[in-house]
DNA sequence: CCATTTATGAAATGATCGTTACATAAATAG
DNA sequence: CTATTTATGTAACGATCATTTCATAAATGG
């Protein structure tokens, strides 16, 4: 190992981790090369050399987001030992992770391409994609609370997993308009309260 | 009336509503002059002459949208006569706005100005203030429900509020990833299941 | 008919966009 | 040492950005 040329004078995943914040803070579209190179500390033929193009970049930078924080937030579902908990500690985790001091608000991964532009179809349908799998992902959880016993049989858990994915969601909205912590608890303690009603096979009702 | 120079060619209602479209769809910064006159159907100095300037145009674009759209959903929570059915009717006439065939999807309030970008405190801020504001309105509504004896004393409205704004919000998302109005409305039933635990005075638990 | 006012289309403005050429620097291989 | 390889900084590239200039067109007022 260790090439043969000159040496890179930056550090490759420090930079990374500070692309990773810009283009969290700004979007994809409202990140501009100056704001990467200024912010990452290196030129752009530099930038190119390590990551390829902005777009590259911004890929690097999600599968960055994806491995850490979004790690902690969907490994949550994993983690608890029952289906509703799994439900909460995402819930809570996201609460934590969507409003800490110095970091961007709300999740890269939701808030990033919302938008239909000219060239974004490509990270726009990959961005979809990860929202999807991440669902379907937490319904498998919520599947296996069939198989165990705490969820009855023919519960929908698309549905319940899609109410809950929205809802979170949302949480991603609210933590960019400003709502801390305790108040983003607040909104997952109250989808919880759903729990109950929408566990129960058709049983209606206000 | 009927002004003196040479008449203008295209009707600044019609030429108002396609902009809005195209911000709705393609977001404040990701909309170029050029699709905006191009859908529109006029010249850069037309545009100019009536409507100021792209920020202006996108306010105007909000404006109308607030008072067609956004005055459906939102004027949906002072239509019914309980509070239950105010939220119930926000949440069904979103799940029917959000996806109608050629129209964007999603709310253009909801979906704009979510990052940070250089220009764009001002727009940004104005969105916030509005979305502020509807879940003020919301709150205020609920807590005409405690007068009313709908719901209990102490019944925190400005929670209840936020919770069912958040899931609004998270339904923006939803919808441009391409929920249909089934699915949305589905949502929207799901977190209607828990009014009535949340409409219980600290009464807690799963 | 002429002066004034407003609107239009074509073209240009300077600024910024993402990306790259190029000369130079710093490392290793022989 | 020289040759090769990779990285860096400067400065440029053409394209596109929002906006404006300008000449011309189409209306009204007198």
């Amino acid at each position: 190992m260790a090439g043969r040329g000159r040496p890179r004078e930056f550090d490759r995943n420090q930079a990374l981790v500070r692309a990773m914040e810009i283009f969290w803070e700004k979007g994809f579209e409202g990140t501009s090369m100056v704001d990467l190179t200024s912010g990452m500390g290196i030129g752009a033929p530099s930038l190119y050399a390590a990551f390829g193009s902005k777009e590259e970049l911004f890929r690097q930078a999600v599968a960055l987001y994806v491995a850490t924080d979004g790690s902690d937030i969907w490994g949550a579902i994993s983690k608890a030992d029952t289906a509703y908990g799994a439900v909460e500690g995402f819930l809570m985790e996201t609460a934590n992770k969507f409003t800490r001091a110095g970091k961007p608000s709300g999740c890269l991964v939701v808030l990033s391409a919302l938008h239909s532009t000219d060239g974004n179809e490509a990270l726009r349908s990959e961005l979809v994609a990860k929202r999807r799998k991440n669902t379907a992902d937490l319904a498998a959880r919520l599947a296996k609370g069939i198989e165990t016993g705490e969820l009855p049989p023919g519960t929908d858990v698309d549905r319940l997993a899609r109410f809950y994915v929205t809802v979170q969601q949302g949480m991603s909205i609210q933590a960019r308009d400003g709502a801390d912590r305790a108040t983003l608890e607040e909104v997952a303690r109250s989808a919880l309260k759903a729990w109950g009603p929408l566990t129960m096979v058709s049983q209606g009702g206000q």
